[in-house]
RNA sequence: GUGGGCGUAGCUCAAUGGUCAGAGUACUGGACUGUGGCUCCAGGUGUUGGGGGUUCGAGUCCCCUCGCCCACCCCA
């Protein structure tokens, strides 16, 4: 590369420059619109916390626990992470600041980087963004019901409807340590034929096993124990409710029993959103319950339902569907000579002072120049001042689009770019 | 952490081990002395990612290194 580029980004982190901004800021700005109609107000979190914060609530012997996480010392001593997700840190605020005082049920959600130390790959980032949400107070299956469709609302409304819903449950405190053990029995006597990484999964988190990729893997497990057919009386019940609200509803989802989440606190519903266009990090959004979080952390018995948007994720569908939307300039107004370059530094601030977007040629530069440089930037109309238009007190103007011109006097032209801007958005 | 692919102009890419590393595009100017797009003409740009080695000679072959990409793992 050339010598300027002696400074380069972190590995795994990105500039999002123009155009691709427009994208990301038409995303959130229609994603803040629908959480206005469910009623989920903005939350901003640190993004560091104490290490232990993640270590309690994301589960010790997780991977982003154990060797994903930015941990560092401060320069007291105490160890700090960079939040690998969003819930942690919003539960350990809720907490803090006693918001179970307030009104039950609480709906939370935030946009924000997230920190893991990963090799990057296609849709994996070491900073990435996350949009997510997080509701706390009710157990009822409606919020279960409530927040996956939000989410589908959320993606409906940035144009990506045709995505895959899953949705599981894994079961409570009370009914997934016995299914734990069968399943642990199912594959005891089945462990020759597992892959490397399942051998390890059976000591370490055997409900991986039931995700993994591999063929013989694959094979194996059919006949496995299924979570849902071992769920205790009251996960039974709640994960049928929820299947009802979601068909009273008319979503279309796919029930995945095995469908495992990497975190540890999640219990009875999780659900994922994934796409077949986005190589193999394919989940766009992702998340479930977590009864049990609010009171490890020190609060009362709250039971919280949540989920996360990957923010590149979707911008990179989107990116595939259709084209970023990039801004253009209202008036571009090109000058010759001095004193016309003066009114027309004059005449971008009266412009700019409606509301419109005004840019300057350089006075010069030949008007040909000038023209195609407004061209290049897609400006709607062109103001030419010259010298003979500076004799007469005019203004030419010009139509890019259609190539129609006029005059309008100097005196008026600030106001003239208002009307032409209505013509053209009108027309 | 493991495996594979790729690094040549701002961008997209050429160049059987052999002169001075090229083309398109973009940019600037001109043809059109004050009017964009289309066409034509002219102009500049490179530590061939970096370092070492083989060779009379390396963008090309070998080794090391850095970076990017993809996959595994894991996950949004």
């Amino acid at each position: 590369m050339s010598a300027e580029a002696r400074y380069r980004a972190l590995k795994g982190m990105k500039d999002v420059l123009p155009p691709d901004i427009h994208l990301w800021q038409k995303i959130e700005t229609a994603f803040r619109e629908v959480f206005g109609a469910y009623g989920f107000q903005e939350i901003r979190t640190p993004v560091a916390e104490s290490t232990d914060i993640f270590v309690r609530s994301i589960g010790e012997t997780t991977d982003i626990v154990e060797k994903e996480m930015y941990t560092f010392e401060d320069k007291a001593g105490r160890s700090l992470s960079l939040r690998p997700e969003g819930t942690a840190s919003v539960v350990r605020s809720f907490v803090e600041n006693r918001l179970f005082n307030l009104p039950s049920p609480q709906k939370f959600y935030y946009m924000g980087p997230m920190f893991r130390y990963e090799r990057p790959q296609s849709g994996r980032y070491r900073q990435f963004y996350q949009t997510g949400v997080e509701a706390f107070g009710s157990p009822q299956p409606e919020m279960d019901a409530e927040v996956i469709a939000m989410l589908g609302r959320l993606l409906g409304s940035i144009g990506l409807p045709e995505l895959v819903f899953q949705v599981n449950s894994i079961g409570c405190e009370n009914c997934r340590p016995g299914y734990k053990e069968k399943l642990l029995a199912f594959f005891g006597n089945r462990l020759e034929g597992l892959c490397a990484d399942c051998a390890r999964r059976y000591r370490q988190n055997p409900l991986r096993i039931l995700d993994c990729k591999v063929p013989g893997c694959v094979e194996l497990r059919q006949g496995a124990p299924k979570i849902t057919d071992h769920l205790c009386a009251d996960c039974r019940s709640h994960f049928e409710g929820l299947q009802r609200l979601l068909d009273l509803l008319g979503l279309s989802y796919a029930v995945n029993p095995d469908m495992v989440r990497g975190l540890d606190y999640y219990t009875r519903t999780t659900f994922e959103v994934t796409s077949g266009s986005l190589g193999a990090q394919n989940a766009v959004a992702a998340g479930g319950r977590y009864d049990r979080l609010v009171r490890e952390f020190g609060g009362p018995e709250t039971p919280a339902v949540g989920f996360a948007i990957g923010m590149e994720r979707i911008v990179e569908l989107l990116h595939q569907s259709a084209g970023a939307v990039v801004p253009a300039p209202d008036i571009f107004i090109a000058s010759m000579g001095g004193e016309a370059g003066k009114q027309s530094f004059l005449l971008a601030q009266q412009i700019r002072d409606r509301g419109l977007w005004a840019e300057r040629g350089d006075p010069a530069a030949s008007l040909k120049s000038q023209m195609r440089r407004a061209d290049r930037i897609a400006a709607r109309h062109v103001f030419i001042i010259g010298e003979e238009e500076l004799r007469s007190g005019i203004v030419r103007w010009k139509r890019l689009a259609d190539s129609s011109q006029g005059e309008v006097a100097l005196s008026d032209a600030a106001e003239s770019a208002v009307r032409l801007r209505g013509d053209s958005l009108s027309s």
